[in-house]
DNA sequence: CGCATGTTTGCAGTTCCTGCACGTTTGGCC
DNA sequence: GGCCAAACGTGCAGGAACTGCAAACATGCG
């Protein structure tokens, strides 16, 4: 799969400042961390940092950048008999599945964000552009136009709705809870209308 | 409503800011426009401008800092018998006819913000922060946690989609669209458990 | 080996953003 | 009107984030 040398590299890399950025702002916090603090624990030059990350931000959330377009591929790939809801449901389901099997990376990545409010919102905005992504493979699954039909967006809105509300309550289970458990009760409430 | 000179002043340099950043980027793009342009246009200090904005991109996307309290307090103050799904729509819809009633703000700044991806970025920041409150408006009118429960931030983060979709499709319509009517069917397509 | 291509690094420079200190303006009070 | 306290505007100094460029360096491939 990561066939090359330089590609295992540069995959290692980029997982080495993820790590370092994540640790030491779990140590000291947002503001008491440093692009140089980061580059400097994982043993690259600080312009070199750059190369892997756009801010410093971005590497302490540490996403992978390819993951909204696999969602997407993902998507567009599930059983044509399935409705988009149900499309949609099954991949976040997966999603989660594939989140709670690290017990270390996504708690600690979700307990950093917590305490930062910048990362909060830098999270918000990675759902938002993966959103965006999905909007369109619904789009086109369905034959909609992103602009012109409500669905697309809408679901792909409430889709991430329902992962953002499920990773806040696996947090605030101290992530005893189940996740794709709690992935399924948002998508029930989802499905019922959002019953009061 | 707003009795002092200092309060007056203050909104109408906040103002100003704010319409200075929105037709600067309009016509030269985000990166061509500095801080001290900004300033400039408005006529007051660089040093000022960090007193209304805490980011060149805050003063862009300029919204209301008291917007999500105000939509918490309209939440909360809808007549008891209206379930929770009932109330957030009514104020969505508000929202929506708020934001269709000057021809020239929010059409402005839809255009500015989606041509420029990271004010796209800050301004799901922005809603996502709006979000919490509004999760937190809800737990507390229908008795549950925010943390336990699923239904306070799932309806909030279910009422933000609706939002942004509904934004893009007028949007999309060159703002010829009713948005209330956009919010409706969003809303209509949710309360029906997103049929495909 | 030796070339083409991709990666790392240092350096210079711009911009964002903050803390601090000081002058000016405003609101309340007599 | 005059006075005081609080709020606001501003300049300055400085740290940190980020970018473009060009030179070294590493890797893949013939």
């Amino acid at each position: 799969m990561t066939s090359g040398l330089r590609e295992r590299k540069k995959t290692a890399t980029r997982l080495a400042l993820h790590e370092a950025a994540l640790r030491l702002v779990a140590e000291r916090g947002l503001d008491r961390v440093s692009v140089d603090d980061i580059a400097a624990r994982a043993d690259v030059s600080p312009r070199t940092f750059f190369n892997y990350f756009a801010s410093k931000d971005d590497a302490v959330v540490g996403l992978d950048p390819a993951g909204p377009a696999e969602q997407a591929a993902a998507f567009t790939a599930r059983p044509t008999g399935e409705s988009p809801v149900e499309a949609m449901r099954a991949i976040a389901r997966e999603t989660a599945t594939r989140m709670a099997e690290d017990p270390q990376l996504w708690p600690l990545r979700l307990q950093v964000v917590e305490t930062n409010p910048a990362l909060v919102a830098k999270l918000a905005a990675a759902f938002s552009e993966s959103d965006r992504v999905l909007a369109t493979a619904i789009a086109e699954r369905t034959g909609t136009r992103v602009d012109a039909d409500a669905l697309p967006m809408l679901l792909a809105g409430v889709a991430g709705a329902a992962m953002r509300t499920s990773l806040h309550r696996w947090f605030a289970s101290d992530f005893t809870a189940s996740l794709p458990g709690l992935v399924d009760e948002a998508w029930d409430a989802v499905a019922a209308g959002l019953p009061g």
